[in-house]
DNA sequence: TAGGATCGACAACGTGGTTGTCGAAACCGT
DNA sequence: ACGGTTTCGACAACCACGTTGTCGATCCTA
């Protein structure tokens, strides 16, 4: 047999997940965007570019509406969401995405696809995209839940 | 190109690793270790098998002595690790893992196994293996470092 | 139109970090 | 051998980020 050890497996996931996140903030933090931190780009995804109430947004990220009013607070203190009542509902406030949200949603995406081309540089780009098929074959579509900050405290 | 956009990536690592240690605690609570959280499992294994004092458990998990002193105390009260007087230095205790601390850092290495070989029957045994080089390849040493918890909101 | 569900806000609290400070003990250079 | 520096663990105050419970206002529906 002698196989790698299985825990080996979730340390090189994590390891890889955790370089791709550091090396998107320091790239974002050069770009103009020196206070995001790994959660917020989170819970911005969970505002969306249509924009979502606070009990929405804690409905997307798997936490209270509670906490999701307390992150919106946080990231309308950086500027990164705005608020606005809802016209057609008076119990409802909007929230959005202000110009440096959306900036800093799109300089994640193109940093992410530098990131990826320069493993596919290292390791060929026939291995990313297995390593990615075997991914989704293994973890299926739960790998796209938004849910994963505070996760590990669990 | 219409290559596979890049933010997949992070969220496919994440995903694998999450998956892997979601199924972990799932097993480890039906195997007499129901209150073993994520972050316990990186703090014993600072502890290691010859136990370490707080401020070298603090050292090796990146955070002060004091939050290291915190988590063992919790590891304590669950009888995870128990302290005793170093005779060689009277400012030191040292930390040592219990029977049942060893048997939970056991069982979690043979769950770890279990879930490659897992994989390894899903998506074929030479792809995970494959998929561990590559990772290697561009995560390289860094993906063993164990100042993972908490590491979310930094 | 009355009852129930949902909205955001507020309060109290838990957990897991931080920094600063402290006295006791150990180490090291003179 | 002794005095200054470092290290140990403990304590306190604080912060970030989550939780439950409650509340009045508002909306929806039977």
């Amino acid at each position: 047999m002698s196989d790698t050890p299985g825990y080996e497996l979730p340390f090189l996931l994590f390891g890889g997940f955790r370089t791709l996140i550091d090396r998107l903030h320091a790239e974002l933090a050069r770009r103009g965007h020196p206070d995001v931190r790994p959660s917020y780009g989170f819970a911005m995804q969970a505002v969306g570019v249509q924009g979502a109430t606070a009990s929405e947004i804690g409905r997307r990220l798997g936490v209270s509406k509670q906490a999701a009013g307390k992150s919106v607070e946080r990231l309308e203190a950086l500027g990164y969401v705005e608020r606005a009542d809802d016209p057609a509902d008076a119990r409802r406030k909007i929230v959005r995405l202000t110009e440096h949200g959306i900036d800093a949603l799109a300089k994640s995406a193109d940093i992410f696809d530098e990131l990826r081309a320069e493993w596919a540089s290292t390791v060929g780009r026939e291995r990313i995209t297995a390593l990615e098929n075997d991914l989704r074959a293994v973890v299926g579509p739960a790998a796209y839940r938004l849910d994963a900050a505070g996760w590990f405290s669990s």
